[in-house]
DNA sequence: CCATTTACTTTCCGACCAGTCAGTATATAA
DNA sequence: TTATATACTGACTGGTCGGAAAGTAAATGG
């Protein structure tokens, strides 16, 4: 995704015809980083394990990433970049704040159940609450997030489609149900995430 | 709360006019490791720091909890208990669903609020997901509690007093939005925790 | 007064882990 | 061919941590 040991080659990536190794790795170290990371928390994961994982030494991941926590910070903001693109994309030309609520939740799920690793390191990796406060990129898409549900709520109330709530308080409810899920949700228990997004909507019952 | 050095004395805190000294320190030693806990995470927070915090060494813990993850357990299960019997006292001699409900949205917010060390420790200290089974008792706990607030949702339902909900997926949706609050809540902001309880309570808007 | 238990302390160990360093093989570029 | 960057590896270090061993001082109890 980002450029850490900065390339003499600008834009290698770009031309075609030879494959980008260099984003290859960095991209299969950073998938299995989240997996140990979701199965373990990272504190208990140790990158000889991670390194034993991916067929290779521990110093081959310190040629991608600068340090542990570099690594980390890396599995969140993509979960997070990925998660804000796709439900904005889902609520793309989209009309009307029902529709547009059930979208964002739906969707919401669906990209948690297809990123359930980055999810879990995401919201239960790290114990303690120091670090909550992540990189600064990190946290201004959170806030595009959560900006982005209230003005849904918002949009409802004022144009009348939903009942008479407080969008600061009913976005965060809606974000507590959908992010609480990756405590519990097991894909192998009958529904799908999308399913219980869906339930949670009927739950709510914004619409009047 | 309970005794692990099986003191040849049987029930010497009964007893009155001798301060139970045992007890007094094993409680000091359990409220400052959930601080601890609370404060860093588990797994980054060391005996040697919390034994510096008490004024006292590393072993003479060992001689009141036999290892870190039984300090640990027992963060939780004091937490886990008393949230329960307090909720379940609140909620003695009253009638109605609709007060049931109130009493035990706002009785968790006022016990997550007066024990969020505790709270801390229990819903994030942990990262990793393998750890989620806990002591069996505490997980009877858990499972009595998410009960009683299902019991009173369906009584709700049923009677007529709340709509057609489903009792499994409101409960689960409650105690999601109860549970998240201790990634977010902060007692110098604004509203209390309490006051957050009785705007979930109006945002559901169960009563018809 | 003595025996036993309680409540610790000092010392230490084995394991592990993040991160470093020095070096190597390969591919590309001039 | 030579120079340089890439993509690693093996060996190591400095530090930390959970926990054990062994001993001590004080209180308790008969």
């Amino acid at each position: 995704m980002t450029r850490s040991p900065s390339s003499s080659n600008p834009d290698a990536s770009v031309r075609l015809g030879r494959p980008p190794k260099l984003d290859d790795a960095r991209a299969r170290i950073l998938a299995e980083a989240a997996a140990l990371f979701a199965e373990q928390g990272y504190e208990t994961s140790s990158l000889s394990e991670l390194a034993a994982r991916l067929g290779l030494t521990k110093p081959a991941i310190y040629h991608y990433y600068s340090s542990k926590q570099d690594l980390f910070d890396a599995v969140i903001l993509e979960t997070l970049t990925g998660l804000v693109a796709n439900v904005e994309e889902a609520l793309a030309d989209t009309t009307g704040p029902c529709e547009k609520l059930r979208r964002f939740m739906v969707g919401h799920a669906r990209y948690f159940a297809g990123h359930r690793d980055g999810f879990v390191t995401m919201l239960v990796g790290f114990g303690g609450m120091k670090n909550t406060e992540f990189r600064e990129d990190s946290l201004v898409l959170r806030r595009r997030y959560e900006q982005l549900l209230r003005d849904i709520v918002s949009e409802g109330v004022e144009t009348g489609a939903f009942r008479q709530v407080d969008p600061v308080v009913t976005a965060r409810a809606i974000l507590s149900m959908l992010s609480w899920m990756v405590r519990w949700f097991q894909p192998s228990g009958g529904k799908t995430a999308e399913e219980i997004a869906l339930e949670y909507v009927e739950l709510l019952a914004l619409e009047r």
